[in-house]
Order: C-alpha cells, then sequence, then structure tokens
DNA sequence: TTATATACTGAACATGTTGTTCGATAAAAT
DNA sequence: ATTTTATCGAACAACATGTTCAGTATATAA
C-alpha cells in the first residue's frame, strides 16, 4: 500500500474525498454496513486506488483520529478530576467525524481505540493525583475503567442526542458525577 | 427459519451444539472472524440446518442471553446504588459465555444488547429513588448514561482480567465509586 | 513549456462468505 | 411399524474483499 507522497495534491485530494465519503456515509447508515464499493463510489476514487492508499476500511477511519487525546483532557488549577471540557468542545468542531467514530452504530474499531487513548490519559492522571494530598477510593485500575466507561457513555449519549448541553454543561457534570457521586441528601 | 418443535431432542442438541462452539470458537479468536463455517465444522451441524434456526451469528449468541436483567441488578435495604452482586455471580457461573459476550474481542450486538437491558433496569431504579429522600446531582438521563457506560466498563474488565476480585468486592467498590465518586480525602 | 515521475483508472481475477434450495437420509414421536 | 420432521450435504447465486496490470491523467521540476 501507501503511494505515499504526501504533499502531491492528488494525493490529499483522494484521501481527503475518501475520508469524507466514509464520514458521510456513516451519518447515513450502519458503519459496519458501508462496504468499499460503497465507499468508492461516493467519493469517485477507483478501486486500486483506495488499495494504495489503505489497508481496509478501518485503517480509513482510524488514519483521521488524533495521535494524542492527551492534549484535549487536562488537569485545571483547582480541579481533582481532570477536565474534560476540551475533549468535548473538540467533538463538536469534529461532529460528523466523532458521530462516526463513535455513535451507537459507529466504529467498533473506532471506540477501541478512542477508549485506550482515553484510558492511558486518564490513568496517567489518577495516578499524578495520588502525590497531592488525595488519596482513591479504589484501586487505580478500577477506578480507571469506572472513568473511562463513563466517560465514553456521556461522549457518546451526547453525540446520539445532538449534543443536548455544552461542552462546558457536560465537563461540569461529568467533574460533579466523578468527584462526588451521584447522588446528593437532600438538606 | 424454525424449525422450531423445541422439545425434539434433535433440536435440543442442534441448538445446544451450535451455541457451545460459538462460545468455544470466540475464547480462541475475535468474534468478528468467527464464520459460520467454522461454527458448523465445530458444531458438526449442517449448513442449511444452522439456518433452519437462527437468522445469523448474531441472532445465535444472542438467543443464550437473558431477557431480563432485572432479576440481577437489585435494590437492597440499606444501600442507595442498585446491587450489582448478583450480576457478577452470574457473569462467574456463566463465564466463557459472557466473556464471548461483552469481553474486549467479544460481540458488539452482545455488548450493545446488554446496554440496553442494564440501561432500563437502571433507569428504572434511579427514577424511583428520586422519591426516596435522595437527589441525583446531575438529570436522570445523564446520570445513568454514566453508570452504565461505567458498569459495563467494569464487567468488561473484571472479565478480560479473570474475575481478579469477588463479585462481593466488586459490588461494593462500583457502590463506593458510583455514590461517593473516586476520590477520598486524606485525613 | 516540456520532460519525467508517479498517482489514478478500470477491468479482470481469485478467493472467501453469506444465505437459499432441494432431494435424500436419519431419527424422533405416535 | 408408521408417520412426521429435523438434519444432511451439495450445489447455487450474490456479493465483498484485496490484487494485478496496462493505459491514462496530472503533479512537479527543469
Amino acid at each position: 500500500m501507501s503511494s505515499a507522497n504526501k504533499n502531491d495534491r492528488r494525493v490529499k485530494r483522494t484521501r481527503s474525498a475518501l475520508c469524507q465519503a466514509l464520514i458521510k456515509l456513516s451519518l447515513e447508515k450502519r458503519y459496519d454496513s458501508i462496504t468499499v464499493q460503497e465507499i468508492l463510489e461516493e467519493a469517485n476514487v477507483g478501486r486500486s486506488t483506495f488499495y494504495a492508499h489503505y489497508l481496509n476500511k478501518d485503517q480509513l477511519l482510524l488514519s483521521g483520529m488524533p495521535e494524542k487525546i492527551s492534549e484535549y483532557i487536562t488537569i485545571e488549577k483547582d480541579t481533582i478530576i481532570p477536565s474534560v471540557k476540551g475533549l468535548f468542545e473538540h467533538m463538536q468542531m469534529a461532529y460528523p467525524f466523532f458521530k462516526a467514530l463513535m455513535g451507537t452504530d459507529g466504529a467498533k474499531v473506532g471506540l477501541s481505540r478512542g477508549r485506550e487513548l482515553i484510558h492511558e490519559q486518564l490513568l496517567e492522571k489518577l495516578e499524578s493525583m495520588e502525590n497531592n494530598s488525595f488519596a482513591l477510593s479504589v484501586p487505580v485500575q478500577v477506578a480507571a475503567e469506572f472513568l473511562v466507561g463513563a466517560l465514553l457513555s456521556l461522549m457518546r449519549w451526547w453525540l446520539d442526542n445532538r449534543m443536548p448541553y455544552t461542552p462546558a454543561e457536560m465537563n461540569e457534570m461529568f467533574q460533579k458525577l466523578a468527584k462526588q457521586g451521584i447522588v446528593v441528601k437532600i438538606p
């Protein structure tokens, strides 16, 4: 694969067209049910050209994924739990892509990779947190799994429901849930 | 499909063989990569017979899934968050099946259905909770998504890591995380 | 602008999977 | 023993995947 002179206009044009086509299609139907054939037709690209660039459909999707989620999950001054405001903002900006990637009918491979990235990042933050006058209520591994699952779930729900809250609100709620739990005693 | 005299010995034998074969295979390789052909060979069942019983591979898997998770997520006397001890116990008993269903390399359709069932159940419990001198810190929908994701994530992690804690311990940790959050201040 | 390099096309191909059909056979139920 | 029906197994069409190759179009660089 990989003809790969990334600066050649034709290469950029082809890759872009394929990526756009996949995203467009994935907003119309289940990711699993999308065939390479359909992508080719939508993008007006030849079959052999596709395989000159990507190994398969999944690799095409992953090629559009940022390498580091780190930049979007940050620790802010007076918070204990990492902030995910930047993450939701980024999702908002690239909504169709993330919908394709992690929506209910999205790509398993996308969710899987996303989970890895977020897990990595969150685990690091949690571990650094432990040296900071705070202790976890359960083993780090368990806390990390709990949080990753919860966060991914919220992300997905937010995408599926057309982003019903602002990124700031989502972050606030995530903070509250993670830090204080889901329940508040009535005074 | 559906020859469907469920009492016929042959039917029971065939269905059982197919189900066992799928589970066995899914412990050896990724669910996605398992073909009907392989299942047939493993189960020693004819191709046409398979399609007489199930629409496809996914339906075969789902046929082994309990209709109601309700029985395994219960509300106990002095807890606020529903208990998931029974759920983990049930997973322990049917470990290979649940590994196939929801392990990292498990079936997307299985996870998806599992999510629906647990979501339903958890939402109901949360709503009934609200009438009971407790309030949620965020909208019910958000809390439910958060909890479902977190729980599924823990379940999957627990299966992937060969059940490193007892069901009672998993329940305790889930309770703590959900009720009080992940962090505890050092005294 | 011309020359060269190379990305793209499109069709053909082998391979593998899916789901269906049907007559023959085996094994249940009665 | 007879009837009913589940299973077999082979053949089939439809479709998707990934590869190959000669011809064409189009960047880039001189």
